[in-house]
DNA sequence: GAGTCTCCATTAATTTAAATTATTCAAATA
DNA sequence: TATTTGAATAATTTAAATTAATGGAGACTC
């Protein structure tokens, strides 16, 4: 790799000599000296063992080596200013790109909203949402693919460890009966009750899926007596199965916030029993924060937080 | 004019590093030490308000912000390659412009066979030959646009001073007769002689007429009683007439070579008297030398002085 | 899982380079 | 010829880069 055999400075000399055709008026422009600009154009023109000026009258005027050469430097300087002016931008979120993770239901019914606020507050950072498991979603936030991600979740331990992992809100999943079932109209279940309703879930691999399970299972219900009218993998298609009637379910309320407006399916509560699970947030403090990165957690998250979450702090 | 936030050197490495992965590979690369790869790229990313790599694990991996500035990086860098590129195919001889003065005799028969010789040494120099009166000659080489020419007149004395004036050559400018004319055939006539002859003549302002004149009146000739046919403006026409028996002419003898060896017209020799004339080569050593025309100084114009030449030594 | 190796960051000391001031030189203007 | 303006030069000061040595964190070895 060969040396260069010029600085951008002395490119910046020389554009500016040509501009004003005289050495000191270059100087006055640029702020320094007289006697740094003729050292400067010097050490060019040995480098170059070219002659670039000639200072034989009151202006200096160009030589044909000089024209050549200025009109390299002129591109290459204009490049240059490009290259700053995209930093800039990107450090006033003008450009650039931020990619979030979320896992199925945050990423369906949460993270739109929140793009959406900030993608208003800067319309030129493009956003990217990729849905994906728990698991997977940790992995890309582990390995810089992702910037920032809200997990319903729970990490492998070796993730746990490497990540930064902020309880960000709470999310309950609230059971939700067909608007014409015999026990809608109820305000209160009894944990018993359950047993008597015929269910629609998400399949079994599902993060939420585990989530609902393990904390039925920890308020004492068996949950294999509990009847699981079928499995499907969408939360979307669940609820059209429960408004039509085919069963019950436990669902994000952030996903049902208009069906239970709109009265379609009716939530109901249980007696000593609440189905909440954390959502976390999820980032990785050994790898470079963006601005866009910084910003979203800062500024969006905290308005769509619980009113318990730490970001509300900030 | 703002300052420029990152130098080509912080360029160089970020390219290096990008390319190796590792601040050490790129250092290695570079010829510097490790340190200086780490402080540059330190500096670069505190002025650019960026950071630029990733140095959580084992390899250094760009941010978003580097990869933006890597793709303006490359482009600089290739635009300073082609910049040194140009400018060595300047100092090599393998571009430029070549810009010669002449007047119309050296122009006319002299200067293409010098152009043809450089050219085929230097193929890549583009040469132009300007053919002018000795006086704007002159002041073309004063004021730079020329690089350096060849005159047969005297300079007007303000530019004698000025510019560099070496003796070149001596350029006869023999009698010619028609072939046919009754004293063709004599090998040396007597000045007296010329007074039985029909004079054709370039115009009274051509700077070869005037030395004709001036070394014919100083050999004693009164120039009045010469009878003048016809006064043409090129010495083709008056080869021409010559040929076609108008009359006697002093012609350069570089311009009648082939018309001698063919017979067409006579050079006949006058006792006591030679006109001739001092070719001077003419350069302004107050301006920039370009490459191409120091070369053409040194070892084309040798090729074709008389044996006299100062310009044989070198 | 302890040790070693590799790689990046940091610090201090030296060296090197660059800018500035003051001065000289040359050319153009009056 | 005297005066002014611009560029080159020399010497000092100032700043910056390099080197060398140290420290720390991750990765491979046994």
């Amino acid at each position: 790799m060969p040396e260069l055999p010029f600085t951008l400075d002395q490119l910046r000399i020389l554009k500016a000599i040509a501009a004003q055709g005289s050495f000191k008026k270059a100087a006055d422009l640029l702020y320094v000296t007289q006697p740094a600009v003729s050292l400067q154009i010097q050490n060019l023109e040995k480098q170059l063992e070219i002659t670039i000026f000639d200072r034989g009258g009151r202006k200096a005027l160009l030589t044909e080596a000089g024209r050549l050469l200025l009109e390299y430097c002129e591109r290459i300087l204009n490049q240059c200013d490009e290259a700053c002016k995209a930093i800039e931008d990107l450090n006033s979120l003008k450009g650039g790109t931020l990619v979030i993770g979320a896992s199925q239901t945050t990423g369906t019914y949460l993270m739109p909203r929140m793009i959406g606020l900030f993608r208003q507050k800067y319309p030129d950072v493009s956003v990217q949402l990729q849905v994906h498991s728990t698991r997977r979603t940790g992995w890309s936030v582990a390995n810089g693919q992702i910037d920032l991600a809200i997990i319903g979740g729970q990490l492998p331990g070796d993730l746990e460890n490497l990540l930064q992992v902020i309880p960000y809100a709470t999310d309950e999943l609230a059971l939700v009966l067909p608007s014409k079932h015999p026990l809608s109209n109820k305000k209160e279940l009894l944990k018993e009750d359950l047993y008597k309703l015929n269910f629609v879930t998400l399949d079994s691999q599902s993060t939420t899926r585990k989530v609902v399970d393990k904390l039925l299972k920890d308020s004492g219900l068996d949950i294999q007596r509990l009847k699981i009218e079928m499995e499907l993998n969408s939360l979307e298609a669940i609820k059209n199965a429960v408004q039509s009637g085919l069963g019950a379910s436990f669902l994000p309320v952030v996903s049902i916030e208009r069906e239970l407006a709109a009265g379609t399916i009716h939530k109901v509560f249980i007696a000593d029993l609440e189905v909440k699970r954390e959502l976390k947030l999820i980032t990785n403090p050994s790898r470079y924060t963006s601005r866009a990165s910084e910003v979203f957690k800062k500024n969006i998250l905290p308005q769509f937080a619980s009113l318990e979450s730490p970001l509300r702090e900030s």
